[in-house]
DNA sequence: TCTTTTTATATTTTATACAATCTTCAAAAA
DNA sequence: TTTTTGAAGATTGTATAAAATATAAAAAGA
């Protein structure tokens, strides 16, 4: 896995280009113009292209091309129901089975990411923070398949997570609220962390759907407005 | 989608060798011979494969190739127990919603699976059919990820789902549990339905789980043993 | 003028050819 | 004997080129 293949690279790259807005739903992806781009043939680009129509980012029409997929509010609303689900499963198995490794783990990741925040904020990896904490916090249930669904769950949604972050300011609730969840989750607190999870993801949700429908004024103006949306 | 482009054809025929255990765990496929079988160039065949990657049913080692995958009896728990948890959440949310067009529909794909198993054991498209009568059952729902994710359990567990029932005859007992759901759900019993529906899964995995343990002796032999399982 | 057909162009999809990497196996060294 | 090294062969990964298909524009007919 340490090898990285031409196909995995631009895949990764494509991926973040995807989620931090740059190519906004509904966008073309011609293969042409990424593999001079990344300065390579088409065939890596292809396949780069696949591997996100399957994490759902892309949507192939046959002979006509690559679009980047769009999420209806009914759609967004279902993965994070989805996500209130496999999450409460996960972190209910997870919290009798935890230990003192995977607790100190997750703080420090909590400790990281508090400093980031102080420094200023970036927005980037604030999704890969916010991850990395879950999935310790999950660790102990020894899930892997179940990990993964959210992942999946989580790649879908990000765009919109992140939308909402750079127009609202909510990471410093949200930021509060994993701090109670480690605290319930030391304290075998099962029924109340659930609780709280479930919370916490709904109202992350109800928050970009707010945004959505332009029912939120701007706190900020986003630094990355959608760029070259081409029909 | 009417049309299918080569890829889309060689995936999906690779995906019914491997289910059907042409290509047992662990099998290396060689794009070069799959490029001879189907006629087509090795591109086509390697953008199958990244496909049937996604899906889990083949895993890439970056200048090694493409190995079917191999669920240890733990994954395939985790899977079962995750395809409790949705298709519960799903038949949850379809009862109350249910209406006589699906009754009607679901019955009607049950009334034709008995036909065929009369005329015969035709294992090979059991699959379709079974996921065809969940599906129509949880379609009132309305939740298409969470069809997605179901659906994709269900491929990745086809596999070892088909291997019991080669092994056992538990076909006419879980024809008689989907005729009992279809009952539950038109009498809106959502409690009953989803009892019923948690030991039909659940089951199911036990027995998967007791053939690959060797615990079980052949009620028949199997017509399609393992072949050629190179290393 | 409007509709249908034809042609042209752009883009995707596939084939062929080449480069990079891994595996194998024999020979040499410890 | 066991381990290591290194070239030959095999296989994957990528580039380039050709074929197939869709979209748009132009031409023909009503």
């Amino acid at each position: 896995m340490a090898y990285k293949t031409r196909a995995q690279f631009v895949a990764d790259d494509i991926r973040h280009r995807i989620l931090s807005g740059e190519f906004p739903g509904g966008t073309q992806l011609r293969q042409d113009a990424l593999a001079a781009d990344y300065d390579v043939s088409r065939i890596p680009v292809r396949e780069a292209l696949l591997t996100l129509e399957a994490e759902g980012l892309v949507e192939f029409y046959p002979h006509r091309g690559a679009f980047t997929t769009e999420l209806s509010v009914s759609k967004i609303r279902e993965l994070f129901d989805l996500r209130v689900l496999l999450e409460g499963h996960l972190l209910r198995q997870a919290i009798p089975r935890m230990t003192e490794p995977v607790l100190h783990k997750a703080g420090q990741i909590l400790l990281e990411y508090d400093a980031a925040l102080d420094s200023g904020s970036q927005i980037d990896n604030w999704s890969d923070y916010n991850f990395a904490f879950h999935e310790a916090l999950y660790s102990p249930a020894g899930l892997p398949e179940a990990m993964n669904l959210v992942s999946q769950l989580n790649t879908k949604s990000d765009r919109y997570i992140r939308m909402q972050l750079l127009y609202t300011r909510e990471i410093e609730k949200a930021e509060r609220e994993h701090h109670d969840l480690l605290e319930f989750s030391r304290q075998g607190k099962a029924d109340a962390a659930c609780e709280l999870l479930e919370r916490h993801i709904l109202e992350a949700c109800e928050g970009i759907v707010a945004v959505l429908e332009g029912r939120v004024q701007a706190s900020q103006t986003p630094d990355t407005p959608h760029l070259q949306h081409q029909k």
